[in-house]
RNA sequence: CGGGGAGUAGCGCAGCCUGGUAGCGCGCCUGCUUUGGGAGCAGGAGAUCGUCGGUUCAAAUCCGGCCUCCCCGACCA
């Protein structure tokens, strides 16, 4: 008899093909499916339900790092878009316009959202007069709409939620030093609640966020070598005060320009959780981020399982959920349990307990962890201080997996050749020198489908100047490269 | 947006070339036997063949438009 070396087998098997199995495990674990409009999807319970948790998570660390809720329209009037001549240049291409209010056309065409800069640039013009009204410091959950050509559930589709904090200061240093704060806070969230090691730094210019002085970013490295943009935080200087005429008279009674940020994470978040974490059974959720932490099955064997394992079961689940975990009992018929157990770790719950007849009988239950499939007899007495240590063992070991991960595949390369040949055979990142100019900066991306994905910030090089991979200049920016989504 | 592939039951597919009563596997429903890693047998339900139009006595099948998905590029969170 041949070894089953894969437990589950109704998705194809992500190292056969991470395309399809990245689709298939969406659809499949119903974490959401195509709506009948191109680029858009439906949003699932169980996928919403990751959202959510995302959500709660990041508005807690939005809310204590002083900012505020608010929400704004979601139509843009066009005139109000074009204000900021980069701004609407970047997103023009992407941007969805409503011409008709019922059978009306409008005097002026309103661009639903793409990002939200321009109406709320508009609003803060109103509201910001004296330096006491400064900062402002406001954060919105929406909705944003930008048609892209190309799209893949959560990476990239035509409608997605984000949240986009939108800033005012009386001085740059005080503007920069709130997007470097919200870069910190996106890679300690991505860090502690994703279990996702993310690189923080600098955008190009050619990457960087239309109508910004400065983009900032994470990026964190998928199971298939490529990269993913996990949030950004941009420094927008008074690109956008001087065009929407966001004035305020200071302590010398002269008038300024604000400074601003702007800063989002999206529903891309899932997307990365599961292409950072999934493996060949399917999805392996942090439980920090899992719709459901513990699925408990119970094993229903014997006539009388229903009055023996059953109860104890039902009791298992009570006393988790009482203790705050995310808990189902599926008690459902008509599905034996080895069905159960591959459906589940498809589904990606981080822990399974199994009660049986012997396990009544020892007052015991069998846990098995998803990340590592290993098996461990624990007792019903003081159950849940023992499943909270679990899950935190879990947490820690998939962002311990993802970490090793990509320091095995973050490579340090001798010379172009090199370069191209590791982008094509290993992908992954490249760690390395670049000279800064945009010639060297496109041939790459031509040659080899890599782009910068962030240029270190000071603190970060680990190497004060090297020459550049392409040209061979000495450059003082330390750079990753990678193929990206 | 360019190049390629695809859309037939909830899922995966055959049928199309050569037009003539829509099929298979899994899943679903019922019953019995099962149940500690995706159970077995028997019976049953489920499809306006992506959509709109054309050709024809007759279209899943031939022709055209459109929509959606997948892969590879150009563009982008």
């Amino acid at each position: 008899m041949v070894k089953k070396e894969r437990l589950v087998k109704n998705i194809t098997a992500k190292s056969e093909d991470f395309s399809r199995w990245y689709t298939e495990v969406i659809r499949k674990a119903e974490l959401a499916d195509y709506a009948p409009i191109k680029g858009m999807m439906v949003i699932r319970p169980y996928g919403y339900a990751v959202w959510e948790n995302i959500q709660k998570l990041m508005d807690k660390r939005i809310k204590e790092t002083g900012h505020e809720n608010a929400y704004f329209p979601m139509f843009i009037p066009e005139s109000l878009l074009e204000k900021e001549a980069e701004h609407l240049e970047g997103f023009s291409p992407e941007v969805a316009w409503v011409t008709h209010g019922g059978n009306d056309e409008l005097e002026e065409r309103l661009a639903v959202r793409p990002t939200s800069e321009a109406i709320i640039g508009s609003m803060y013009s109103k509201w910001i007069k004296s330096y006491r009204d400064l900062p402002v410091l406001i954060n919105q959950w929406a909705n944003i709409v930008r048609w892209e050509k190309v799209t893949r559930p959560f990476l990239r589709t035509t409608e997605f939620l984000w949240q986009e904090g939108h800033t005012a200061h009386a001085t740059a240093e005080e503007g920069q030093a709130e997007t470097l704060k919200i870069l910190d806070l996106y890679r300690e969230f991505a860090e502690t609640e994703l279990a996702i090691p993310v690189i923080s730094g600098e955008k190009t210019e050619k990457e960087k966020f239309a109508g910004a002085e400065m983009t900032y970013c994470i990026e964190a490295l998928m199971t298939d070598g490529k990269a993913l943009q996990m949030g950004t935080s941009h420094d927008l200087g008074q690109h956008f005060s001087k065009v929407f005429n966001i004035r305020f008279e200071d302590q010398d009674q002269q008038l300024q320009y604000a400074w601003q940020t702007s800063w989002g994470v999206s529903t891309r978040l899932v997307g990365a959780v599961v292409m950072a974490h999934g493996d060949d059974s399917g999805l392996r959720f942090p439980p920090r981020i899992a719709p459901l932490q513990v699925v408990i099955v119970p094993i229903t064997i014997g006539e009388d399982w229903k009055e023996t394992v059953l109860p104890v079961a039902q009791n298992t689940a009570r006393i988790l959920s009482e203790a705050g975990v995310r808990v189902k009992l599926d008690d459902r018929e008509g599905f034996t349990p080895g069905w159960k157990f591959s459906e589940w770790e498809m589904r990606g719950v981080p822990l399974r307990l199994e009660i049986g007849p012997r396990d009544v009988k020892n007052h015991k239950t069998l846990a098995v962890r998803r990340d590592t499939r290993e098996k461990q007899p624990l007792s019903l007495d003081n159950l849940a201080p023992q499943v909270q240590s679990l899950l935190d063992k879990i947490q820690q070991n998939l962002f311990d997996q993802a970490l090793q991960f990509r320091e095995d595949n973050t490579h340090e390369v001798e010379d172009y050749e090199e370069f191209k040949s590791v982008i094509e055979e290993r992908r992954g990142f490249i760690k390395t020198f670049w000279c800064g100019g945009s010639e060297c900066e496109n041939r790459i991306k031509e040659e080899t489908m890599a782009t910068i994905r962030v240029v270190l910030m000071e603190a970060d090089r680990t190497e004060a100047s090297g020459s550049c991979i392409c040209c061979g200049e000495q450059g003082r920016k330390q750079v990753y490269f990678a193929r990206a989504y």
